[in-house]
DNA sequence: CGTAATGTTGATCTCAATCAAGTCCGGTGG
DNA sequence: CCACCGGACTTGATTGAGATCAACATTACG
């Protein structure tokens, strides 16, 4: 069940038995959320990480004011909050955007391999490195792109993830998320989510319907949201 | 010369005199760049990381049609592309603002700390897992605060920063950037940073003048910025 | 000095927010 | 089977924030 994870780990470099081994054993009870809960709550100082099997998931801020800005997406594989394990609180809250399966790893657990496993540690590192590269990329999209490409640069992204853990059919993949989410995800109104998606449409890159995803045109749509994957870091070297 | 750096980690947890003493040992030659320079290229794949001295610098995105937003500022005391170690690859490059005085580690070395110093591989780790955090919040400004908020958020980021480095004096502090720059960073045009500027001299809550911020009602400065300190993690405690 | 970088200002235009209705489902209960 | 409901999506009208364009002012500096 945790094997989409090592799918994730060994498109970043090799991985022994033996780190395999110790990577399974952490994982203990698989719980299942549903769509709506929170997998971890903004402002609690959780003892154990996330690690997500199935569903969608989205990490997230609230402002006083009631406004949500959605700061991440996660899919299965996802180490969702392996960061609370050294930052020790939340300063965040990560909700179930689907039905979502989770496996959860004691902190302790983690201790250990950063005692005894340098490379397997390194690895975890790098992978809470690569949410930071998705973040900036992110920020990089909120500010300069206009939302259109935005759109776009996100459904580029989404495609090489789930590809990057088996869940595409030739360019065709699920991702089950409305637009009222989409828009806080992208920074804008449900409003404005649902007329760019219009003008998408228009382009005919991409259709998306019934949270199903068919990519007809990657090339064009890539061009369109000026998309490069470096920064997803999909390439194997020693780390 | 590595002082600010240690205050940084002595801000999350205690350090031991020995890591103290290898932290040290990890940078060797200062160098000075000037203002305008690039510390680290984008694309690149540096085989050394950048201990910040003094100065100011800017992570930054260049799009294909020239457009450039910022993903993170630098100041003294900041490990600007320990990232780079785990990620290889420089999906984003490093700007000096002013002219900036830095070290820098080996990753031989850092390698080394990571089969040796399991708590001190830790605290690297946290450093990058604060940026991350830092970066969510940019995020949600950008999404979901208006630009005259996410000014006044970004006062408040650079005052507890410049502080826990001992850059301020009282609630002043040097923050050497121009309104273009500062566009970049807010993602915002030129003529729009200077507008807002503008309405924020109107509240009287801090002024900026020859790169000085002068905070004059901090309580209020954080009211309307709706911020709150607990994603920069200055809190001591066991990692 | 002349030139370049920075900051300031006003006019106009565009994109996206907001407000206010809608439609189009897939349940669920009478 | 139909009436009803709630959630998701769609649409048009109006408003507002921010971009763009075009000056002009100020300062630093070779």
């Amino acid at each position: 069940m945790t094997d989409a994870l090592i799918s994730n780990l060994l498109a970043r470099d090799a991985i022994s038995a033996e780190e395999e081994q110790i990577t399974r054993a952490l994982f203990k009870q698989e719980i299942v959320f549903a769509a709506g809960e929170d997998l971890v709550r903004q402002g609690s100082r959780p003892s154990i990480s996330t690690l997500l099997l199935s569903g969608l998931a989205a990490r997230y801020k609230l402002l006083e004011d009631g406004k949500r800005q959605i700061t991440g997406l996660h899919i299965g594989g996802d180490f969702v909050d392996l960061h609370a394990f050294l930052l020790k609180h939340m300063d965040h809250g990560v909700l179930a955007l689907t039905d979502c399966a989770v496996m959860v790893a004691p902190h302790r657990s983690l201790q250990t391999v950063t005692e005894n496993q340098p490379h397997l540690t390194r690895m975890f590192w790098l992978l809470t490195l690569i949410d930071g590269s998705i973040h900036r990329e992110w920020i990089t999209a909120m500010g300069r792109r206009e939302v259109k490409a935005h759109f776009a640069h996100l459904i580029c992204e989404m495609f090489y993830r789930y590809r990057a853990v088996g869940l595409t059919e030739g360019t065709t993949f699920r991702f089950p998320i409305t637009q009222a989410t989409l828009a806080d995800v992208l920074g804008v109104s449900t409003v404005h989510v649902n007329k760019t998606l219009q003008a998408l449409r228009g382009d005919n890159l991409f259709s998306w319907k019934d949270g199903l995803v068919r990519i007809t045109d990657l090339g064009e749509l890539e061009r369109l949201a000026q998309f490069d994957p470096t920064y997803l870091h999909f390439n194997r070297e020693p780390r």
